[in-house]
DNA sequence: AGATTCCATCTATTATTGTCGATTAACGAT
DNA sequence: ATCGTTAATCGACAATAATAGATGGAATCT
């Protein structure tokens, strides 16, 4: 009971829905839209100033955003250093033309 | 047109955040990707016998998916017929760009 | 050592979601 | 009018998610 369906098979759309799923809170969307502008690492307390939640609530997400490796971590002593992963600077989007069915250059090493 | 620097504006985080949603699920995306590659509109049938889900389910899903206008609804006689909206093909890898910080060529009319 | 800062994790609450089965509504054909 | 087909909607249920508060642990400072 597997793919069958057309041309984007389950595990690849499940995959897919997965980085959507990640994407799919206007928080996080904040996040990664913070951490990408600045190339810089970011510690958890200037992300919690900057989003306007509390901070276990940005931990959270930025789990979620971790899990998916939107973000990586560093840890520097007690601060906990998150950066944009520059591969899915370029990955995600063409993710979304994949599913949108438009032609995309080139698979890179994506995940 | 576009003010650039600084995050996104909760806003904007708050209208990708809805089309990423729309996305955030497997059977959605199958359903999106598939009528992406047909350019031609399909029955509720056909997107259910192809889905692998019940036919509530995938009316449920649909409904989403017009809801953000990833698919427009036609109704023939007791057939209704989706077919990909053109316009989010181009325009949801942009928004995809936009989160990630990469520079996008225009801004379009994505309504 | 003790206090402080920084952050992950645990717990709880509330809200949302994916799925199904059953029902209902609209339409076409007989 | 009645039947069969097609699809939207309703009701229910289990699963997941977003958020906050409290706790705990580890590095740092006094």
């Amino acid at each position: 009971m597997n793919e069958s369906i057309g041309p984007l098979g389950r595990a690849e759309a499940v995959e897919y829905a997965s980085w959507f799923k990640a994407l799919a809170d206007a928080t996080r969307i904040q996040i990664v839209s913070l951490l990408a502008r600045r190339r810089e690492p970011m510690t958890v307390g200037e992300i919690v100033a900057a989003s306007g939640v509390g901070q276990s609530t940005v931990s959270h997400h930025l789990k979620i955003l971790a899990d998916v490796r939107f973000v990586l971590v560093e840890r520097r002593g007690t601060a906990g250093l998150y950066r944009i992963n520059g591969e899915c600077v370029s990955c995600f989007p063409t993710a979304a033309d994949v599913v949108m069915g438009n032609p995309v250059p080139v698979t890179p090493t994506c995940e």
